[in-house]
DNA sequence: TAGCTAATGGGTCGAAAGACCCATTCGGCT
DNA sequence: AGCCGAATGGGTCTTTCGACCCATTAGCTA
């Protein structure tokens, strides 16, 4: 299984390229390994940072996104994304290789969900049915061992997130006894490799263990 | 002091939106309380979330960006962002009731800095120097709780957030004895409000205090 | 049916953490 | 000269935690 997914994305603008490097960063499976404001850069950044997909906006100064990806060697796995809500160049980005035509009215989750299916080797420009695809691409993978940690388990990292962390506390918020909690709890550092609470708690924060999906 | 300011964006696409509200969000004093999508319904989000600050993309479909605000009653302090690097709508903005207007290029420590201007009453249009404005105004405005924290405090906070938790593990780190260890935390549980490792780590990751400024 | 896991619970024990008292040293500021 | 806060350190005491052993029940599935 895949544990993290490397991500370049080239954007002219500093404000969407910040953002959405945030934004897919804090998705538990999605990494943001490169953003670049250059189109002429492109090519580099996927030389150095290897990434698993590589994100480009069609509209670029200088280059445009299409004829820069068209010009790569290896190109990795590439969604382009536009503007504009009509697919005008998705003829065009498919010849250049991209395996991917999104608009930048997409919602996140859906972004993500095509990261997910294109770093899977699917092509979503030649897909008939793509909703359907990304359907099964909907939930972040999750390392292995994040997903073997039970709902029970979930629920007192929850409360530990939620700064509920004495095992009587816990207990009392659970409805359990003390004991039962003690033993989730080693049952999650084991999991987890962890020791204690505290680093209990900067794991779930990290893998996402105490939100209920994005 | 202010504690946190509310923010409503205002823009069409859907990524640039989901991107910014997280991003801005995951600055401890910025707190996006509303995300629309149609120009049509800023005066309807303003009424609804009495923000301290909105922030409106001119290129709307429908209504621009700019025609919307200016029908707005009570309009909070309001900056306009736009795709361009020309500042063409600039005299429109203004006259529109905007306080500052801003490319999509704009770094995002720079749009946070001009929210926190607007916020605290400042006009980025009526200013002559707004790159020195602006540099009052780059570090969040910390929490009164957090700012107490001293350097070294921190250090001891950035090494739980590490997986650093165990007394003599973070001793070793910092060089310092296991009975200074303990006086730290002591002195961080006392300005956090908390009573344990786990809680410091979640507050911290909260509060931002354990990274290096935005 | 047999086997597996999740969830619940018990007990013991040593190590660790947290709460309280304190002192010293070094800066900066008044 | 005097004060204060930050950083360093000590000691003691009680509570809590984590590691290790274990059992019971329910549910699923091979």
């Amino acid at each position: 299984m895949r544990t993290e997914i490397r991500i370049v994305i080239a954007d002219d603008h500093q404000i969407l390229l910040d953002g959405l490097s945030q934004a897919l960063d804090s998705i538990p499976d999605l990494n943001v390994v490169g953003a670049i404001l250059d189109g002429t850069q492109i090519a580099a950044a996927v030389a150095t940072y290897t990434p698993d997909v590589l994100l480009v906006d069609v509209e670029m100064p200088g280059t445009s996104g299409i004829s820069a990806i068209s010009q790569i060697a290896n190109l990795p796995p590439t969604l382009v994304v536009t503007m504009h809500t009509a697919d005008e160049y998705g003829n065009a980005a498919r010849e250049a290789g991209a395996v991917g035509f999104l608009s930048k009215s997409t919602p996140l989750p859906e972004l993500a969900a095509a990261i997910r299916a294109v770093a899977d080797g699917k092509n979503l420009l030649e897909t008939d049915d793509v909703a359907a695809l990304l359907d099964d691409y909907r939930a972040p993978t999750l390392s292995s061992a994040a997903d073997s940690i039970t709902e029970r388990e979930r629920e007192v990292l929850r409360c530990l997130v939620r700064g509920i962390s004495r095992t009587e506390d816990l207990a009392e918020e659970l409805f359990i006894s003390q004991k039962t909690v003690k033993n989730h709890l080693a049952s999650i550092y084991e999991k987890l490799g962890v020791n204690d609470r505290a680093q209990a708690v900067v794991e779930a924060m990290k893998l996402g263990l105490d939100r209920d999906w994005d």
